[in-house]
DNA sequence: GCGTAGATGTTATACTATATCATCTATGAA
DNA sequence: TTCATAGATGATATAGTATAACATCTACGC
């Protein structure tokens, strides 16, 4: 019975979980986070924050906007953008680029450059951190001379659960 | 003077080349490939393949549309989405998701998954494929039962012109 | 002649994101 | 205290990206 090491990094999203603690955690770490950084974590961006945390899904910017209105927040444009701004900038969310929507971050503690698996049937979006230094489009950015800096890695398939 | 082989695909873009072969390639390839099976090369969609292949960056939509116009072609949004449309549908170019905008396939011979290094001084963007599949990534995925379908890989960067 | 499929014409609209300037508040220096 | 500053928010307008919907046209095969 083989045990299989892994060293690669687990997709966070598609597995069942207690979700309540990822909803906490996240709003928890963001609240230390802030107080260590010397940054406000606001009402509006705390309720971002927990919009985009109620589920592994990427939720668009008027979405956002909508439920914060039902809140009774102010509800023009840009409250959600000026929030989705603050929250990504510090790597509490990230955005998805080919859905121009938002997901919270899954591991907040760990500083990672993103990847995210996309499941087009039922829309969970999975994160994980994939390094991709290290393989062969590291190696492909280094022999061109290339510097890496920012990584979009969206990977649009069929989840487990979906198949 | 050790030779160092590798098995990693180069990145097409930042070097010196002579360009004027890419756009003929590029045209020639489409042309004979539409005929071969059976799709029609009109002469709006040529014409954006064309405008796409003028340099290695990536063009909005709606620039593509100016210049449709100055060439006196019908200038409405959906002339250059369709346009797009059939060429990203073909495998003639590529939307580049975090810019909104669209290159040519600098590879459009060779079945591929793209991935992009794009700089962030210049504009230029380089095409690879990497073949995720084989990396991390490919094992996360496999790991977590997510099948691969579509992949977006952009890394923004600074090219080695402009280091 | 006729039906079909693919392409284009045309108009309108939806969706995503930012610019700009005014205002408010907390903080800290003078 | 007074004032300057930085960060956050309010408010309005606009820019930028993409698609819906329906009419028309053309080429092809029957
Ligand atoms: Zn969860
Ligand atoms: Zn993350
Ligand atoms: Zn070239
Ligand atoms: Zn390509």
């Amino acid at each position: 019975m083989p045990i299989v090491s892994s060293k690669t990094a687990p997709a966070t999203g598609f597995d069942r979980h207690n979700h309540r603690r990822c909803i906490q955690h996240g709003v928890r770490f963001a609240t230390h986070a802030c107080e260590q950084a010397g940054l406000q974590l606001t009402p509006a961006r705390q309720r971002v924050l927990e919009i985009l945390l109620s589920e592994h899904r990427a939720i668009g910017a008027y979405d956002i906007l909508d439920r914060l209105r039902e809140d009774g927040f102010n509800s023009q444009p840009p409250v959600a953008y000026r929030a989705l701004d603050f929250l990504v900038q510090y790597g509490f969310a990230h955005k998805i680029e080919r859905l121009n929507a938002f997901v919270a971050c899954s591991m907040p503690e760990i500083q990672h450059a993103p990847a995210f698996l996309i499941c087009r049937v039922c829309s969970v979006v999975a994160e994980t951190h994939p390094e991709l230094n290290r393989g062969a489009l590291g190696k492909t950015a280094r022999d061109a001379g290339f510097v890496m800096e920012q990584c979009v890695v969206e990977v649009e398939g069929v989840c487990p659960n979906c198949r």
